[in-house]
DNA sequence: TTTATATTTCTAGATATATAGAAATAAACT
DNA sequence: AGTTTATTTCTATATATCTAGAAATATAAA
């Protein structure tokens, strides 16, 4: 039997993340400028409203793909390379 | 702006694949027996109905993920390595 | 040609996810 | 204190996906 370990949850969430086109557009972003605040995205992306967008990076951070650094109102996300490396690296180019 | 072209298309669907645990654990399993049939598969994984072993293969295969050999009523699955590779190679160990 | 086995399709209900407007929070600036 | 900018949370609706029983298809074996 396969187990359900912590190890496959978080695989499922990465590749759940990585699984729907806003979300990968966003990695793919990221793999290009290394890092950028949510309204950069926003720009890059076409018209996405600031919800939808929070609500995508909510996910790729919280399943570790990407990291973030806050700087006042800003918060610049990254690509949490190790996690890229082991599950997508597909990601990093 | 980032383009949706069919690169990120199939990744999208690779990745959709294997957001799901029920699909993550069937290429587990394709990953050390290298070749089963729908019904081993389902004896390997806990009480999955039949027809829902069947949903969860076709996308494995539409996505390109496993590729199949048939042999009389018996459908061989196993893990298409290319496809792995270029978008996660943690499937194959 | 009947029977058994493997797999798929059909169908429907339950659950999850995506989307986005509006209000709320948070930090910086005047 | 009030204002602007960045981001999140709340809320609701629409869409997609998972699940599984039942019927259908397909191949093989008796």
């Amino acid at each position: 039997m396969v187990e359900d370990n912590e190890e496959i949850k978080q695989a499922v969430k990465v590749y759940k993340a990585l699984g729907e086109p806003t979300r990968i557009k966003i990695a793919m972003l990221l793999k290009e400028e290394t890092s950028l605040c949510c309204s950069d995205i926003g720009n890059k992306l076409d018209s996405v409203p600031n919800s939808t967008l929070s609500h995508h990076l909510k996910q790729l951070t919280e399943c570790g793909l990407l990291s973030l650094r806050k700087d006042g109102t800003y918060i610049y996300y990254s690509v949490n390379k190790e996690i890229a490396l082991k599950y997508a690296p597909y990601l990093l180019g």
